[in-house]
RNA sequence: GGGCUCGUAGCUCAGUUGGUUAGAGCGCUACGUUGACAUCGUAGAGGUCACAGGUUCGAAUCCUGUCGGGCCCACCA
């Protein structure tokens, strides 16, 4: 039943219901999708956002970029899966359960036990689970919720298991003492990359170990020098060569200490005094010192920050009680030579910003440099350095393949281990000094499994294939399953900034567990910041709710604002003003359609939009104008050029379809059939940027669902280019003289009411019919009373325009006087182009170096301005 | 210290291997709007493409340098 469409376009009202519909279809799954057996697959694996909170506007960006991609290959005929999920992001989830119960029941997760916390985080995670999925799916996400995955699942668990276990048995995982970054606060290790800076002003204290030492160095750090083993000197330092292996037994306030005089390039010749005390225990520079000279290690520093027992006084003091106390000491023996403010940078937890301790600790590790037999003797870095080198995977924007490499060729083994609770448990059994690696305990009693967990990066970086069943899809090197199916992916789509943090690691971890990549291209997309270009943040208040956007303006023109204007890569500005004017877009679009239903009868909805109708010349050109912006939009969004690719929908569609051809259809009749050929290629071709007005429309006039329709990459031009090319000219012409006419009429100040007359002389070789003339011109401009006279009749009115091969008059409100003015302003323009435009021909060079249809062009140019001013040099005599 | 990035209209940004007269949206000005759309239409104003050199017949685009914004990494003993 045919029924008229809504003035404007109300999205709160239909979105819902056509999510539902989209769900209820089961195309979001590809198993249900119509296609032949060897249709190629096209894979995006959701990013998973951290159930810490709920989704913010840039998530939103990232749904709606890889909705658009998984659209667009749905319609295109791919195989097309979009996994979603959700990340435990262990540290931070527990920080902030551990900040909740704290602040509601007054309780350290000490206080309830491991259990009872892990419950309260289980109940957090849930909660916010469901309020992100919810979020998801009103940005018209059109994810397979049937391969929903979380990374600390049963199956993931699984997954995680499997492959420590593996790599423990390749040797790959192995546990070692290392500097770890040490949280005194959280109890925990922590990656370089969760270390922040702070820049701070500190005291650098520069003195003595003893009277008897002979060379004077500086620290900020006092109290750790109770653990010194060396002093390290640049080996070009002319100063101190003459102490270098040296060995020297001092007594640094009450402790026995045994320094060698070691060299080192790393130390800086300028800073302090150029000689540095080596504490291998509690900096990690220093650590690799030792390692290198192999020099004996102290601790000083025990996890909870404190001085460790047997060192007499100290122990048992605060870190900073103890430097207060060694200061007042050196100063008191007079060893102190100097006190200084300096600016350094603290290193602090990224999330209770508490002071990093440097602390050595056995803690697991993935060795990156191992040589692998199933990685044919290359190491996991080599083959993640390689898959880049050899454009495997490529990065867009390319410059970020330049940041992957330089990162990755610096990274040193990752630990692993992390001392939370939430989180994968490592899957390793103690007894005694026994070990064992498994799943379960082994039989027996007294097996105590590690309490520590697994680093969050290590099950996502798992996330392309965990989500795909392996490891049961993988049996003796060969995939079978979804894994078969759809691994590697195709893209992986992500903010920049985890870069490094996860798409390295998920690399790594599928080149071990499947001698693959992970995903052959990696598109990387910029922060939404706020209006004012700062970065959105929790504490600053100036985040903006994703839902609340779409209730005030639709999904649709949320996700159009976040698409166009903003380029991979680059950051972008939030505006509301953008959100808007999408909006607006999307009501124009909804009232072309009104327009095109209304105009159009029920029998012609059928109409196939795969092949066009037989066209006049307005229909020619629409026609031609479609195919060609079809094909560009296709090549754009091939290319990931989002915006290009909307920017040029966008032109189509308002500024060619709405503003000149439904014009012209309202005049000429029988369109009904190429309106809706139009219409529905129309719908297609903007259904991956804004899915829900489009399916719609689109549901008002067809039975079957857009989201399943086929994307028109090879509509029929059904003229030949050359004509298309006089086509597109013609109307142009037509295009050119409504202006001209308008603007003559706006110049002249003449009342619209007073329903002006025009003359107009065709030009035997302009090619237009006076009907089409006709239509179109009264159409556009108002002019009712409208003549067209063959040229060679004379007329004495003034002229108002000429355009091309057109003359203008107005009958009607023409001041000769002002006319005779502009028209002698027109001849200078016009001659001075021209003596641009000669001089440019002139030059040897410009003919000899530019392409041919170039010059060809300047030639025709220059022409057609040499004829426009012979005629107004013509009419200025007449005048 | 190393690296990346940006500087284009009042604002937010496009501009894809250098090529006719540098674009869009918003804002602004003027005019208009009786049946697709005021979430609208038509027209207009507004740019030394940060600056200075260089390469080229030709530069917003490539090179060098300067200034200014932002980001990342490392170190700070």
């Amino acid at each position: 039943m045919k029924q008229e469409l809504d003035k404007t376009y109300n999205p709160s009202e239909t979105e819902d219901n056509i999510y539902q519909k989209w769900e209820k279809s089961g195309f979001f799954n590809p198993d249900n999708l119509d296609l032949p057996k060897n249709a190629p697959a096209y894979t995006i694996i959701l990013p998973p956002p951290n159930i810490t909170a709920k989704l913010h506007i840039g998530h939103s960006a990232m749904l709606a970029i890889e909705d658009l991609l998984i659209r667009y290959r749905r319609l295109s005929g791919y195989r097309t899966l979009w996994v979603p999920g959700t990340d435990h992001a262990a540290i931070a989830t527990q920080g902030v359960v551990e900040k909740k119960i704290l602040k509601e029941q007054g309780k350290t997760r000490h206080d309830l036990g491991r259990e009872a916390f892990l419950a309260e985080v289980w109940k957090f995670v849930n909660e916010t689970q469901a309020t992100i999925l919810h979020q998801t799916k009103k940005m018209g996400s059109s994810l397979d919720w049937s391969r929903l995955a979380f990374t600390l699942d049963e199956t993931r668990q699984k997954a995680v298991t499997r492959m420590f276990i593996d790599m423990y048995q390749e040797e790959v995982i192995y546990r070692g003492e290392r500097i770890v970054n040490w949280c005194p606060r959280c109890h925990s290790t922590l990656a370089d990359d969760e270390v922040e800076h702070k820049e701070q002003v500190a005291k650098l204290y520069t003195f003595k170990y003893s009277l008897d030492f002979p060379i004077v160095i500086s620290t900020t750090r006092p109290e750790t020098k109770l653990g010194d083993t060396a002093v390290a000197v640049n080996p070009k330092d002319e100063r101190y060569r003459r102490y270098i292996g040296k060995q020297y037994k001092v007594n640094f306030c009450g402790q026995e200490l045994n320094l060698k005089i070691i060299a080192d390039y790393n130390v800086d010749l300028e800073f302090g005094t150029g000689a540095l005390g080596v504490t291998p225990a509690h900096s990690a520079i220093d650590w690799q010192m030792a390692q290198a000279n192999s020099l004996p290690i102290i601790k000083v520093i025990n996890e909870a920050g404190l001085i460790r027992d047997g060192f007499g006084v100290y122990s048992g003091l605060k870190a900073v009680e103890a430097r207060d106390l060694i200061v007042a000491k050196l100063r008191e023996q007079g060893l102190l030579e100097k006190e200084e403010d300096i600016n350094n940078n603290l290193s602090v937890c990224y999330r209770c910003e508490t002071a990093i301790e440097p602390l050595p600790s056995r803690q697991w590790f993935i060795s990156v440099d191992k040589k692998l037999e199933r990685l044919g003797g290359k190491s996991l870095k080599e083959k993640a350095l390689e898959a880049a080198a050899k454009k495997e995977i490529t990065f867009i924007p390319e410059r970020f393949s330049k940041s992957y490499c330089d990162w990755m060729e610096n990274l040193h083994d990752w630990c692993i281990s992390r001392q939370i609770w939430f989180g994968h448990q490592i899957p390793v059994w103690y007894k005694g000094e026994e070990i064992f690696v498994g799943q379960e305990a082994p039989s027996g009693t007294g097996w105590i499994q590690d309490p520590d967990t697994l680093d969050t990066w290590f099950s996502s970086g798992m996330w392309t294939f965990s989500t795909l069943g392996w490891p049961d899809n993988f049996k003796d090197g060969v995939k079978s399953g979804d894994l078969a199916r759809f691994h590697p992916t195709q893209v992986l789509e992500t903010g920049y900034e985890i870069l490094t943090l996860w798409i390295s690691r998920m690399i790594m971890m599928s080149f071990f567990a499947l001698g693959e990549i992970p995903f052959s291209t990696v598109y990387l997309h910029g922060i939404i910041l706020d209006k004012n270009g700062k970065k959105m943040s929790k504490s600053k208040g100036n985040g903006v709710d994703p839902l609340e956007v779409i209730n005030q303006y639709g999904a649709d023109a949320v996700r159009l604002s976040l698409l166009m204007g903003s380029t991979p890569g680059n950051d972008t500005r939030y505006s509301d003003a953008k959100v808007e004017s999408k909006r607006n877009f999307v009501n124009k679009l909804w009232n072309i359609s009104r327009f095109i239903l209304s105009a159009t009868a029920e029998k012609f909805y059928a109409t196939a939009y795969r092949t066009a109708p037989a066209p006049t010349l307005a229909d020619k050109w629409i026609l031609n104008n479609l195919a060609a912006s079809a094909k560009i939009v296709t090549e754009h969004l091939e290319n990931f050029n989002f915006s290009l690719a909307a920017e040029e929908l966008n032109e189509f569609t308002w500024n060619k379809l709405a503003d000149w051809y439904l014009e012209v259809a309202k005049i000429e009749k029988n369109k009904e059939e190429i309106l809706i050929y139009i219409l529905k290629n129309v719908l297609i071709l903007w259904h991956p940027f804004i899915p829900f007005v489009t399916e719609e429309i689109w549901s008002n006039f067809n039975a079957d669902l857009l989201m399943v329709a086929q994307w028109p990459q090879d509509i029929a031009v059904k003229t030949a280019t050359n004509e298309a090319a006089m086509v597109e000219k013609k109307f142009q012409k037509i295009q050119e003289l409504v202006i001209a006419i308008r603007n003559a009429r706006g110049e002249n100040k003449v009342e619209p009411a007073k329903k002006l007359e025009a003359v107009i002389y065709g030009h035997e070789d302009s090619g237009l019919l006076k009907e089409q003339m006709e239509i179109i011109i009264n159409l556009k401009t108002g002019l009712k009373s409208l003549e067209i006279r063959e040229k060679g009749d004379k007329i004495d009115k003034a002229i108002a325009a000429v355009v091309g091969g057109w003359e203008v008059y107005l009958l009607g409100g023409v001041d000769k006087k002002k006319e005779k003015e502009r028209l002698l302003k027109e001849k200078e323009n016009l001659e001075k182009i021209i003596s641009l435009q000669s001089a440019k021909l002139s030059n040897a060079d410009f003919v000899g170096h530019a392409p041919e249809e170039i010059v060809a062009a300047a030639k025709s140019k220059l022409a057609a301005y040499q004829a426009e001013l012979e005629k107004i040099v013509k009419i200025i005599q007449g005048l």
